[in-house]
RNA sequence: GGGCGGUUAGCUCAGCUGGUUAGAGCGCCUGCCUUACAAGCAGGAGGUCCACGGUUCGAGUCCGUGACCGCCCACCA
């Protein structure tokens, strides 16, 4: 049999097919091990997919946070535990019901028009139909996720759990009902918390207003407003009682112009004397300041518009105009009247719906909330006493900068879409609030009850998900195994909208849990990717990179590789197509070099990856080197991915494969695969099992085509289904070799140096005669030893060791570890090579003298550490050494 | 208004606790179709590490100030 790999690498046919098998087969489902089994139960590994919108489709963001949780759980898999990767989908309240009703308004429907369950039912059509995207192409990238335990959070029993958690929070008196001023979109109509306003600096307007004082209306007092159309509903005007100026008019009324009405001039200290005129108009129900004044003063709470932001009857005869039309002919009767005492640019920061961008407008309503304060307590002090821990670390910092001043969170929403508010109204006003309807009221026994018609926000379901997943509030076994879950992956975009709530609620929730009540116990928060401009991809722009179609372009392991080798921590991504292009031909490298292993494999047949030789049995340099290599890097790259860093993990394994496996190990063995005999099943079988070796290192990162390869290499009969679930390689101390990498390194120099010394003298490559080399004393044992090593390239690059030194020199190269000439009896580029020569004279003098000068400072002596010190007087001396060569050298030149 | 991050090669970025000659990929230049790979091989050029000041025997790295860029948070009209 023969191992078939076709000659030119195409991710796309094997991603497909590797894919596919994977969730066929599904590798990647895990059973919760039950207590008391026998066998010891390996450790727990539990990672929650930030469950994506149910309207989504995959972005950048979604690929490198996918393509980081995968490269980890593919990792700690291989490394021996038990991992649970949980995906599933968020039904996104707001989004999901925006874009339902687009649809249904392109048939020309709206959802009044529907009525509440129609609409409700068809969002659920419209799920079936168009939810699955996201999971669609979660599986075509290779996340390697249980898809048996998919949810959805409208599922019936995440959604029972959530309404235990809120008849919980609020028998606990952690939730509760009240009018307050709320953030509230006129568009979406619906209130909004704090986090989902974006605020935008704005360049508007401060209106200067006069207030005729009611007994005498020559006299105004003049308030200053970036919102002259709230006057409508004033019902006060407020200044700071120790402000002098109006000491004697606090208590007297103004008559508030355009609505004819008299409002009181009150005293409180949110009266800033220093700002505008000292005077600041009061309107409750517009303002959440003005709420807070309002409290205080038992002033009325005039509200003047609609929910969709238009003046309502309270307006008088603005009503029936939207706000900014108001504003106008607001301004426009002041003006008429001479009240308009000045109009002043003014920069301030203006609230927009997160969702719509619509400028918000605060809303005297009544919402549910919760007290957040009792859970934000106990979430700092999770952060604060370790048990969670942020990486990078800084984030810890921005969490508790938000936790600490935070306020309660509304969490009704005017919508249909979503976990309704397990509350009952009566028409006696008797709000019940239970898990299921109540028969009848409480209070009056009528049985006419309404249950609360608003949806609780998104994120107080995503935020009970860490444990709701596993079946809270049933005592699961699941619950006693998964949570907390070990790692939680995520862009600091959501920071605040669910891992802190998340955290709060799972301290909450599960308090007393034997591992501990946080919801998981390490953050790793990373960055946003942008475009190669470190532009901000947004559909606006058109710069958004679909992953899918680079994917496509370059294959997943590519793009994948890419995402990984730039997750440097703290820096966002500039994402370019050219860096893809480089790892796709990276992917094309380890194709192959898997090509040419088989073609040797299927020269002589029997040999088997891994029945390789034990270290001892290494008795070749090149071979030590390479073992000694693979498993320091394969050290390397577990200690990075410990820490996060995907870049440095990437780049160790990388530059393994590529630049000493590939270049110098191929290149060096290829003489012996050549040979015959035992010699050459020996090599190979080394080769075999160190490319083997390779694969698994790879295969977090490149998933499919080590997969690929590895495969082929069993001749379809594997040791395991995938390679996803063999051992991760270590460090193993005992094939590291010092010396071998040392001696290495000076041959691998010597190479260089050769290769280098013909290039700068223009030797012409095609010349049949090898061009005769002298290694001086100190490297002559080391090439002799390894004469058959370096038979290849010398072979290659038409050179030959001789031992004579040679009197005509064409070309020497003069390193601290040896000096090696170039011997060379034709036309070369002397006065090249002269110059060269000056150069590398005058860089060393200079060094040197730099030396001479520290070595000199009796500071430096005595305070410098001995080794620098030792490694300077060193250097110093080589460098003497070397002027001396290159002076010699020059001489030879003639 | 508060907080955070960045500035290193033409471009995109590494550079861990301060220590001998600051790295990589891409791009560029030169030479090679060397029978795994031209998506390749070999060689090369290219950096006053934003500025100024300080600490230190020694600073890309630590401290301060400033400039520029970016982000997050924020109920002062």
């Amino acid at each position: 049999m023969s191992h078939e790999l076709p000659k030119t690498y195409d991710p796309g046919a094997i991603e497909v097919r590797w894919a596919e098998y994977w969730v066929r087969e599904k590798l990647f489902s895990v059973e919760t091990p039950q207590p008391g089994s026998a066998e010891a139960s390996p450790p727990i590994f539990t990672l929650l997919l930030p469950p994506p919108n149910v309207t989504g489709r995959l972005h950048m963001g979604h690929m490198l946070n996918q393509t980081e949780m995968d490269i980890i759980i593919r990792w700690r898999r291989m490394r021996g535990f038990l991992t649970l990767w949980l995906p599933g989908t968020d039904h996104a309240g707001i989004a999901t019901q925006m874009m339902v009703e687009r649809q249904l308004a392109t048939e020309g429907k709206s959802r009044q028009q529907l009525g509440r369950e129609a609409f409700v039912q068809r969002v659920w059509e419209w799920k079936k139909h168009y939810g699955g995207a996201i999971q669609a192409q979660m599986k075509r990238l290779g996340a390697s996720v249980d898809w048996d335990r998919e949810y959805f959070t409208m599922d019936e029993n995440l959604s029972r759990a959530v309404i235990e958690c809120f008849v919980r929070l609020h028998e606990e008196g952690l939730i509760y009902r009240g009018k307050y001023i709320v953030n509230w979109c006129p568009r979406c109509m619906t209130a909004i918390s704090d986090l989902e306003v974006v605020h935008e600096d704005t360049l508007g307007k401060l209106y200067q207003i006069k207030y005729p004082l009611a007994d005498d209306p020559k006299q105004f007092l003049i308030v200053a407003t970036t919102r002259p159309e709230t006057m409508l509903g004033d019902t006060a005007v407020a200044v700071n009682p120790k402000d002098k100026r109006y000491e004697k008019l606090v208590g007297k009324k103004l008559r508030l112009p355009l609505m004819d009405r008299e409002i009181p001039i009150i005293a409180d200290d949110f009266a800033d004397p220093q700002f505008g005129s000292g005077a600041v108009k009061v309107t409750p129900a517009h303002d959440p300041n003005d709420f807070q004044i309002g409290l205080r003063h038992n002033l009325p709470q005039v509200n003047i518009m609609d929910e969709q932001a238009r003046i309502n009857e309270n307006g008088g005869r603005y009503a029936g105009l939207d706000r900014y039309e108001a504003r106008e002919k607001v301004l426009r009767d002041l003006e008429e009247r001479g009240l308009l005492a000045g109009i002043k640019d003014h920069a301030h920061a203006i609230g927009k719906c997160d969702r719509c961008k619509t400028i918000v407008e605060p809303r005297l309503s009544t919402q549910w909330f919760v007290k957040i304060q009792p859970l934000a307590d106990r979430a700092i002090a999770a952060v604060e006493k370790g048990e969670i821990k942020f990486t990078p670390e800084n984030y810890a910092k921005t969490y508790f900068e938000w936790m600490r001043n935070i306020h309660d969170w509304c969490i009704s929403r005017q919508l249909w879409w979503g976990h309704r508010i397990p509350a009952w109204h009566c028409d006696c006003g008797e709000i019940t609030v239970a898990r299921a309807a109540p028969a009848k009221c409480a209070k009056c026994g009528s049985a006419k009850l309404t249950q609360d018609a608003d949806v609780l926000d998104t994120w107080f379901s995503s935020g009970l998900l860490p444990f709701t997943v596993f079946g809270w509030p049933e005592k699961t076994r699941d619950l006693d195994v998964f949570y907390p879950t070990t790692l939680l992956i995520t862009g600091f975009d959501i920071l605040f909208f669910w891992v802190a709530r998340m955290i709060m609620l799972g301290c909450h929730f599960m308090a007393g849990h034997p591992q501990g009540s946080v919801p998981f116990q390490n953050v790793y928060i990373h960055a946003l990717v942008r475009d190669a401009d470190r532009q901000k991809m947004s559909k606006t722009k058109g710069n958004v990179i679909d992953p899918i179609e680079v994917t496509e372009k370059y294959g997943t392991d590519a793009v994948r590789f890419t995402l990984a080798s730039m997750a440097s921590p703290g820096t966002d991504i500039a994402f370019s197509e050219g860096r893809t292009e480089g790892y796709r031909a990276f992917a094309n490298k380890i194709w192959n070099a898997a090509r040419f292993m088989f073609m040797n494999l299927d020269r002589a047949s029997g040999v088997r990856p891994g029945n390789a030789a034990a270290p001892g049995g290494l008795d070749r340099l090149e071979d030590r080197w390479i073992f000694s290599r693979f498993y320091r890097v394969a050290g390397e790259v577990n200690e990075a991915l410990e820490a996060y860093r995907f870049d440095e993990a990437a780049n160790s394994v990388y530059k393994f494969f590529w630049g000493e496996f590939c270049d110098w190990y191929l290149e060096l063995i290829k003489p012996r695969l050549s040979a015959e005999g035992p010699e050459a099943a020996k090599a190979l079988a080394l080769l075999s099992r160190l490319f083997e070796g390779a694969l698994r290192l790879l295969s977090p990162f490149m998933p499919f085509i080590t997969e690929e390869v590895w495969q082929a290499m069993y001749e379809g009969q594997p040791p395991a289904k995938s390679i996803a679930l063999v051992a991760y390689p270590q460090l193993e101390q005992k094939w590291l070799n010092d010396a071998a990498e040392e001696e290495m390194a000076v041959l691998q120099e010597l190479i260089v140096n050769i290769r280098n010394m013909r290039a700068e003298l223009k030797v012409e490559p095609k010349v049949k005669t090898p061009v005769k080399i002298h290694a001086e004393a100190c490297v002559e044992k080391l090439v002799e030893e390894n004469r058959g090593m370096l038979e290849r390239l010398a072979n290659v690059e038409k050179i030959e060791f001789v031992s004579e030194s040679l009197a005509k020199v064409a070309g020497a190269r003069t390193t601290p570890k040896f000096e090696a000439a170039l011997v060379y009896e034709r036309k070369v580029d002397v006065a090249t090579e002269r110059e060269r020569l000056n150069r590398e004279l005058t860089r060393a003098e200079a060094q040197f003298a730099n030396l001479e000068r520290q070595l000199a400072n009796e500071q430096f002596l005595s305070k410098a550490p001995a080794h620098v010190v030792e490694g300077m007087r060193k250097q110093a001396a080589e460098l003497k050494l070397l002027s001396e060569k290159i002076r010699r050298a020059l001489e030879n030149l003639g």
